[in-house]
DNA sequence: GAAGAAGACTAAAACAGTTAAGTGAACCCA
DNA sequence: TGGGTTCACTTAACTGTTTTAGTCTTCTTC
């Protein structure tokens, strides 16, 4: 900036003014004349020192559980696109589901001053959080939130996406519809939702939550899982349907169902959670619920946008996002010999268009 | 830092030499005091004022073409945690496949003046990259790298993979083995590399490349030009085995047999590159080529952190990483007749446990 | 023709650190 | 006792920007 300023024979002031484009300060010429020499030179404004002296980095840190999965990255990708768009670049971190790791990436975030924080916390992390939030950083939460603290959040509801899976398997006839969960000391947030969904469902089509139809998912793979309990379910019960809170239980639900000859929707329908991009490609594909990640994204960085220049945001502070349930072949039985082509591609149509 | 300094009744200077740790300089009575003073104000290092005076950010600028997708957040999980591990942070970005993002990103980083950059080349993009390499940019190619500049590597060796997926089908017995790749203008780096490995496998064998068993890959989904080519030739040729460059082009294929009434693997033989995970679900599960991201990512990661503190790094410019096969159901026939259980039992172990 | 205003630009302080050079005081030794 | 070292710490310059408060011109206007 000072080449630029003896090459262009002005002072570094009305460098700074040219290049940040503030109008009318000096004359067009000058202005020209500023910048073609700071083109010529190829300069580079170093924007580490602008952000020391203006108080503002634009840079965002964004830490979420990984980068594999199918979800977060979903997330991560709406996040950086919207930040794109606005001048703002993302420091992203994995927190590896530990509280160390969490802890460190924090404190390192803070001394290099972001801007805000996009974040997944968990629930217990409440004391790793308040340092940082004491020190006035801008936060959001995705995906879940901290009940002690006054932090806004974004995430999809997971109670309605659940009760539109169950309410689907019910409309499509079923009453015998089972479900698998946590066990009651890890069962948090979005998990505990879609329990709650799954409940009130069957509740107002005036069916009994049965016990005998619930399972309770045990440490392990999530499709090892499925598919032991799936086994456990198609032999000792009636069951017609079963809600999952994930495609990987699903699947494991599938196979296990394959094993014992069911066949799939017909003899038992299958819905999952989460979209995973598995769930397309099985036989017959998964219905499943797509929780809008991308939407996520999108809000939680408005959101944070909102709180960074201090504008008002009229949403509600933990603003949950409306999922949508993606209606495809797991569910949804073949025509019964009974119905005639016509009405029922019409019916299926009408199902798949959801 | 002023404050910590006035507290501890010492100059600036002594603060910066206790909290950055330089031994000697003080007497330790000094620098106790000095740290004791900064934890009560909770003095947080102002990093990026740091990275000006020592002109070394501590962050690298990571550039994928998406988070979505499994191989790349792979790497970047891996990047993550080797540059989390040695203090540095990265802040990520998406091309998007969009050459004006990746321009914009490039200049972006280069102003945020990160001390490197680990990014995924597109082979018509050597005039974007040019302008900061020029400016010393350190860096380091993953997946891919330009011809035209001495810039180092990492990626996968794709010709050895495809080698050893035909291999083995060959080892299976199988003589018609087809494949697929992309049309010869879109047909650069990995994706040639994995044609010339079926044509190098067939050949050492004494096989004879045959057009008829090779299909060209149209735009469009991965999985319908699977499908669509994979009946094509199970319906025209006497096909056996069918090696894919994506496993995304096997789960086309393998619907494709399952629609024309062909059993894998025991009427087609099919064995996928990239392990994407929808492939561990499918039935029989798919043998594919793993390409070793987590390798990739942190190799890249001590490639560059060579580069950046100027340690000599021995290995070539030009990384390949040695890929794995993974033999699942899709490629190894059920027992025949003749054999009996305890031979094939054996012959399956050993083939598993490539 | 002088006062005042407006316009174009500059000087210098500030930001929060690092670091080379400098200053005393204590110590050692001939 | 004087001179040289070593040690502990400080001074001050420097980094590359922004920003406030000027300083000159030049232009109005009476």
């Amino acid at each position: 900036m000072r080449d630029v300023a003896a090459a262009a024979g002005v002072s570094v002031a009305t460098v700074s003014h040219a290049v940040n484009g503030r109008a009318g300060l000096m004359t067009d010429a000058t202005r020209d004349r500023v910048l073609a020499v700071a083109e010529r030179l190829n300069y580079q404004p170093n924007l580490l020192m602008k952000a020391v002296r203006t108080r503002q980095s634009n840079v965002i840190g964004v830490m979420i559980p990984s980068f594999q999965s199918t979800f977060f990255p979903q997330i991560a990708d709406s996040i950086e696109r919207a930040l794109r768009e606005r001048g703002y670049h993302a420091v992203m971190c994995q927190t590896q589901n530990s509280n160390g790791v969490t802890a460190e990436n924090l404190t390192m975030l803070g001394q290099r001053r972001v801007d805000g924080l996009i974040v997944t916390p968990k629930f217990d992390q409440a004391s790793l959080y308040r340092p940082i939030f004491e020190a006035g950083m801008k936060t959001v939460f995705v995906d879940a939130y901290l009940q002690e603290m006054d932090i806004p959040s974004v995430q999809s509801d997971d109670t309605l996406g659940s009760y539109l899976a169950v309410q689907h398997l019910i409309e499509n006839g079923h009453r015998r519809i089972a479900t698998m969960h946590l066990p009651e000391a890890s069962l948090c947030g979005g998990m505990r939702a879609r329990f709650e969904g799954y409940c009130r469902a069957l509740t107002e089509a005036g069916i009994a939550v049965d016990d005998k139809l619930i399972r309770i998912i045990e440490a392990g793979s999530a499709v090892d899982q499925g598919h032991k309990l799936g086994l456990d379910l198609l032999k000792n019960t009636d069951v017609t349907a079963v809600f999952l809170p994930s495609d990987f239980n699903a699947l494991g639900v599938m196979r296990a169902a394959r094993e014992v000859g069911q066949a799939i929707p017909d003899d038992l329908a299958v819905v999952g959670y989460n979209n995973q991009e598995a769930g397309q490609y099985t036989t017959p594909p998964l219905t499943t619920v797509d929780q809008k990640p991308q939407r996520i994204g999108q809000l939680a960085v408005e959101r944070l946008m909102a709180m960074i220049h201090g504008t008002p945001d009229p949403r509600p502070l933990h603003k949950l996002i409306e999922p949508e349930l993606l209606v495809r072949g797991s569910s949804i039985r073949r025509k019964p010999e009974s119905v005639n082509d016509h009405a029922w591609d019409e019916a299926v149509s009408a199902a798949l268009s959801v």
